[in-house]
DNA sequence: ACCTGAACACCGTTCAAGT
DNA sequence: ACCTGAACACCGTTCAAGT
């Protein structure tokens, strides 16, 4: 009865729910957004939920599980739509856009999970998505099946590349064009001659840049297939 | 005098150097290339040395400036050409490939250091020679500039997706083949009926067709700059 | 049936003590 | 001056013991 004498209790919050893999994944998930993924451990997981590290094995396979689990519940809020053969290159930007920030809202998960996903049906019924949306501008198949790894591999890289800049994006890049300034100009003219080009534009203006550059490219390349 | 009555040592090996920062370094490559990047802990590496995990910080910052002195080393042995305008081409595949290949063989570091390197000497050489190849093929420096962020992110993605299929590439194919055409059509109507383009191609072909994609892209698009 | 928490085999990093 | 290795504060995972 006397809650005030219990040791390092938080039981009097709002009547958790007790034990459940949501209730895991909730929690990872909070740490994930606050402190990144390497602060997302098997004991500060189950020290959130006032619990030990072991009791977790039962709603989850472990470190691993539990973050494919993590990927899965982040990519279900992204919202789908349905292609529409008038303006697939803006909904395919906005598909992808989502996904970006999805990822650089968990920082450390792009990285971790982004190049061999789980194939849940969440993520495939992404994949299902972004499929008929390259399908949509009259590529055939095997263009968009591939082109779509292309994408994946411009949205995981622009998604780690953004929480590294997440701090202060200018400061970092004027002090990136200094250096690169900075530098031996025999040794290294180009660099040095193209410093500002190097760094310039926002992350969002590259990353709509470089989605542009692979859809007019496999609409116009004439490698192999 | 007898070596035979030292317990657990190894100092019967041809008279290796004492301890330097190379010495720690190759010692980290090769625990890398055997048995991967989280294998390379500070205290194994140390033990390779014969010595405590505490003795190497004073030829190495710690765990994460290890990985970029790894880095450096591994990107310093990808051999570069000058630029030739005739070939910049071939000379571009040449070069992107040859990195591939050497982050390939040395399983997580491409996942680890690829989107934020050291920027040293060696790296920043390799930049120059890709920004020189881009402005080879006739780009303005900006597209040239951004391109070559465009191409390191297709380079990342496809090593690590090589890494994922060292083992058994062809059967791991199969297998996703199948397990993408066993899905529900009706959820997923356009991944059951291109399950084999989604598998298709080897990991040189797909990186090949991504390298067109992005030059053929960057040289056609007409997007904001 | 479910949960606990001790135990095992690891980490990176620091630093007093030795040679 | 340099190296050692104990110590500190962590890991993921397993599993006997309790309720």
């Amino acid at each position: 009865m006397d809650s005030s004498s219990r040791p390092r209790s938080t039981r009097d919050r709002p009547a958790k729910a007790p034990l459940s893999a949501e209730a895991i994944i909730d929690a990872a998930l909070a740490i994930l957004k606050s402190d990144g993924l390497d602060a997302v451990s098997m004991r500060r997981v189950a020290a959130a939920l006032d619990t030990g590290a072991g009791s977790l094995y039962v709603y989850v396979t472990g470190r691993e599980g539990l973050q494919e689990a993590m990927f899965d519940r982040i990519i279900a809020t992204i919202e789908l739509e349905t292609p529409d053969p008038s303006r697939w290159r803006a909904q395919l930007h906005s598909l992808l856009g989502r996904l970006r920030d999805a990822l650089v809202a968990h920082p450390g998960i792009a990285a971790a999970t982004m190049v061999d996903p789980p194939r849940t049906e969440v993520v495939l019924g992404l994949l299902e998505n972004l499929l008929g949306l390259l399908l949509a501008s009259g590529l055939e198949p095997q263009r968009a099946a591939w082109a779509a790894d292309i994408l994946a591999a411009q949205v995981s890289y622009a998604a780690i590349e953004a929480e590294l800049r997440r701090t202060d994006p200018t400061a970092l890049a004027a002090q990136v064009t200094a250096n690169f300034a900075r530098l031996p100009a025999d040794r290294f003219p180009l660099i040095t001659a193209h410093a500002e080009q190097l760094v310039a534009g926002g992350v969002d203006e590259r990353f709509r840049f470089a989605v542009d550059v692979v859809i007019d490219g496999v609409l116009a390349t004439t490698s192999a297939r």
